[in-house]
DNA sequence: AAGTGGTCTAGACCACTAG
DNA sequence: TAGTGGTCTAGACCACTTC
């Protein structure tokens, strides 16, 4: 076997990180950049091993951390693929309203507003952008079996999202994301949120059809690609009088 | 090398399950059984692959699912030892309840009941007990920075929490899962919380210095161990006028 | 120096999918 | 049958901790 350090030269520059942690770096450099795209497979383990000059084990543990990420997908005797947000199971990873009694629900999806705006300062700190770039905000009005349950105030970035219209949104099901990704090559990775209790007041408590007063729950969401990238600012108003927002801490699945 | 079968059933009686999850499955009965108590050091690896019978790297697999399940953290040049939930970032893991603005700050707890009870059936089924066996139920109220935030109704099933009284709960910091796992060798692994906005009233809106009908965070928190065991039902009202719930959606670090 | 976990390799064989 | 990911092995060497 030849020298370890000699074979590392011929595909990576000298550097401390782990190997696997620079061939994790370069899958997600290849997805960002749309080199492979969602739904596509990448290059098969074999073949990977083989052009980044690494062995399949090492190959293996970098895509096991994007796997984890759900950035990627394994499929036994297929290949492995860039994740796609489609209507299915992974549309709820990001969805946690669920009915108090009764299962799970593809929620349907009304588009009440959309314009185009100048980010205020909050919006701006958190999309990351100077303080007057453009910005596009979208107004969505959930439902749940027919009742309307959340009230969704959407920030985008207008630079990330060019030529977006009100059209794009007749889509069924709340994978708004899976928009973001087919169109725009974003893939949204994992969201940070902030919940508090407020008052219904104004022309949130008429879409919901509950009373001034009434208490809801209040959902600041940033939604984040590769590398901690926002992408999407999200202002919910939950009717929780029969749903309520279900999270699960810890890994999801029994030990 | 002998043949794998051979020597697969020195160690395991045949099955179709992987190895590591065999391996998995033996460490975690020794964890449950009391065998490596918190804080202890596992055998080293090289020591369990021989008394498993298995190459390293089987042993690390099965390792590295524990400790993504938080089960169990590693210290290179040390070993690895199980969790300890002892005061520190890993008591954070399950509190989230964090300043609008300010940094992390650890919560006060002040126990203002403690009762013996018959349980309810909401609770009984919860917990996995009979509809009348015997329940300890006990509040708390949690402060931040001097100001309360939080009532905590907490319920246990009084059969594993046998001799529990209200002195134990003296102890500074929201680590009562250091308590159940340091007296009683239970070990917090997940929760499941369901959230609604409330509107205060009663003593709950007393204890929070709040007037009656002011919007409040309920929460719904199992609390799971080994093989998904129920421990702990709370019921948490908090004040979200100056603080707020936090709670990040798919893997915590970027990529 | 001894002992621990961390990285990496090379290769065998199994399980699943598709033509 | 060929190609893919899934499991498992055996062993080398590195990085860190402790004595």
């Amino acid at each position: 076997m030849p020298p370890r350090t000699a074979r590392r030269l011929t595909s990576f520059t000298s550097s401390d990180r782990p190997l696997y942690d620079q061939v994790r770096q370069r899958l997600i450099e290849g997805i960002s950049a749309g080199e492979w795209r969602a739904g596509e497979a990448i290059p098969p383990e074999i073949e990977l091993s083989q052009s980044f000059g690494v062995s399949i084990g090492t190959i293996r543990k970098a895509v096991d951390a994007l796997v984890a990420h759900r950035a990627l997908v394994r499929r036994q005797g297929k290949g492995t693929f860039v994740t796609a947000h489609d209507i299915g199971q992974l549309a709820f990873h990001f969805f946690h309203i669920v009915p108090r009694d009764g299962a799970k629900v593809y929620p349907e999806v009304r588009t009440v507003g959309f314009r185009r705006d100048r980010g205020d300062p909050m919006s701006a700190r958190a999309l990351q952008i100077a303080p007057h770039d453009k910005v596009i905000r979208i107004r969505n009005v959930l439902s749940l079996a027919g009742a309307p349950v959340s009230v969704d105030d959407i920030t985008l970035a207008a630079e990330l999202f060019r030529g977006l219209s009100e059209k794009h949104f007749v889509s069924r099901g709340n994978t708004i994301y899976h928009l973001y990704q087919s169109r725009y090559g974003i893939n949204v990775l994992r969201t940070e949120e902030r919940l508090r209790a407020v008052l219904a007041k104004g022309d949130v408590a008429q879409h919901l059809g509950v009373a001034e007063g009434a208490p809801l729950l209040e959902i600041r969401r940033l939604a984040l690609s590769f590398r901690d990238r926002p992408v999407e600012l999200r202002l919910s108003h939950v009717n929780t009088a029969r749903h309520e927002y279900y999270n699960t801490l810890g890994k999801g699945e029994a030990l």
